[in-house]
DNA sequence: CGAATAAACGCAACACAGTTGCATTCCATG
DNA sequence: CATGGAATGCAACTGTGTTGCGTTTATTCG
């Protein structure tokens, strides 16, 4: 195997791919968006960048993560608390008419593959884009631990 | 007709039928809020308030929708930017299992009667408090105009 | 109608998320 | 390996939302 192991950061065939420079700092953010389970807000990003490694910069990181968001490469979405959240674009995946679970206690989000929900008749003049089925209540966690939120 | 008409705040007898005390500064904030044509956010009731009468404090203005929201007589949600944006709640809408059509242009919130949504099985250990059919897309009026956000 | 009391108000200060400007460093090209 | 433009890091700043605390006000009760 070649020993280029140290010089190249991970993703970044996927990076030069969508004309992004494959600096260090995107490659390990798109390692912790990979790794999440759910959408990750900034700072837990921050907070799981500074314990696998070495910090990464705040600012950097804003700007990392919409690099990325304009790239394609990430989703940027908001939260129930107003806090974006970001997430791995996954290929191939239509993120569109599936419902969400959102929980009241942790500010989690879950995805369920619903059936997608029927949409009911709009005014005239409107113009549907996109559906979820939005449940909240609370999660496993928080409904067994008295547990809170994740970070 | 009663002259009691200076002292009497507007609103006071919906105020006092959720529980809260009829107090000049609800009254004003409901008045704002029934005259908004779209969810309007913390700094644009500040300031239509400050350009009525008398300005109001932002902190009490955040204690005030924070106590209309808990009582159910404001609705309180987030728009794509990530700002919180409060409307007046329809009396008489039972506020559960129906559906939302958010405009992603100008984050106005439209209450839509449509069939509650069937909830789909949960994971174990979740528990359901609540559930709403999200629609999103563009509204009439910002379809119509090039119109923008309102402020 | 007037006093008591608990809630609501206003002010100051704080906390958190996100942004801007600029000097330095690093990736990509030749 | 040199070079140029983009990316990074630091500092400072804005905007949105929150907390603590003393004062004012709406309601209740005598």
């Amino acid at each position: 195997m070649p020993a280029k192991s140290v010089s190249t950061p991970p993703f970044s065939a996927a990076l030069r791919a969508v004309g992004l420079k494959a600096t260090v700092a995107r490659g390990r953010v798109l390692e912790v968006l990979h790794a999440a389970l759910q959408p990750a807000s900034h700072g837990e990003i921050e907070a799981r960048l500074a314990a696998a490694a070495s910090p990464l910069d705040r600012v950097t990181l804003y700007r990392v993560l919409d690099s990325l968001v304009t790239a394609g490469l990430a989703l940027k979405a908001v939260d129930a608390r107003g806090v974006f959240r970001f997430s791995a674009a996954q290929t191939g995946v239509a993120h569109q008419r599936h419902a969400h679970f959102r929980c009241e206690d942790c500010g989690g989000v879950f995805c369920l593959d619903a059936p997608p929900p029927a949409a009911p008749s709009l005014p005239d003049g409107f113009r549907l884009h996109g559906a979820e089925l939005d449940l909240h209540g609370t999660c496993a966690r928080c409904g067994d631990a008295g547990g809170g939120h994740p970070a």
